[in-house]
DNA sequence: ATAGATGCAAATATTTTGCCGCCAG
DNA sequence: CTGGCGGCAAAATATTTGCATCTAT
């Protein structure tokens, strides 16, 4: 691989924050939007989700609800999905490579605090980063529409190890 | 394309943050990494970079400079500075498709404001940040070595023209 | 009925690897 | 001199597209 001191990373689980469900399906048909066989399918897997999922991922969890979808609908749902806003694009700081992960949230914005170790991810609210977005709204003079933050290091486990 | 209604992003312009150079080879030189024909030229199309940059654009710009870069070597050299913090990679929320982006970055970290219209980015400290990474750092019992904002909307131009 | 979705296959794009000859220190 | 580095070619991944067919509304 590479020639960098980074650490390996392993497992990559998220501590869920859950939001109400059926979101995504009222949000699509809200908007008019054709909700086909696959795309309840995809939107189930993303609703239940208990952690961040790359494509792949997403596309085996459908395909055990349902064989037949395939590769294409899924980027093309997720796709949709993202271009509503329903759901986020993260790549987790490129810990474990350059993949993509998406996760569906609610109305507020979190944190991505990741172990650049054990690779952990957890979530985190704050009102301190409501008022940064409205600082920065302010003094750049742009209307946020998405928010993204992401934090590596070592989490408290990892350095009692080492 | 795809089906969502994001806009398509143009230019994608950097609004440049000057940092000491040669830096990045000082650091490779301090730390004894072996500082070759190829690295120099990389670092030197990074630290003279005007805007944000993804592997095929440095690839273009270094072969300027030198012919005989591979695009092997760049992906090499990037992970490299990567491994050892000197480099950022960047995603700038996938406002154009999944390409990363590359910045060498200073000892503070900023915050990037993109336009989802105009592709536009700027770069933006602040106080509040640094605090709110204290507050996360604390709570979370993360000792922090990477972190990254990027935040998107419509500037005010793009507003204008709406 | 029909605009819009899906599936298939193939094209693109992006990143990584093995191996060997070469060069910076 | 010598171990790390770069080049080449190819593999492995990841994502997108054209077009014919099907389906949700």
């Amino acid at each position: 691989m590479s020639s960098s001191p980074a650490h390996r990373v392993s497992a990559g689980e998220r501590i869920n924050v859950h939001e109400p469900a059926g979101r995504l399906q009222r949000e699509l048909k809200s908007r008019g939007i054709r909700f086909t066989r696959q795309r309840r399918v995809v939107v189930q897997v993303m609703e239940s989700a208990s952690r961040h999922m790359d494509a792949n991922e997403i596309l085996d969890l459908a395909q055990k609800i349902d064989k037949n979808i395939t590769r294409v609908t899924v980027y093309r749902t997720l796709d949709l999905l993202k271009g509503y806003g329903l759901i986020d694009e993260l790549d987790l700081l490129h810990l474990r490579g350059h993949r993509h992960y998406y996760e569906s949230h609610g109305p507020r914005d979190h944190i991505h605090v990741a172990c650049i170790r054990c690779g952990k991810v957890r979530e985190f609210e704050s009102e301190l980063y409501e008022e940064l977005k409205k600082q920065i709204s302010q003094d750049c003079g742009i209307e946020i529409s998405v928010a993204r933050t992401e934090v590596g290091g070592l989490c408290k486990d990892c350095r009692a190890k080492a």
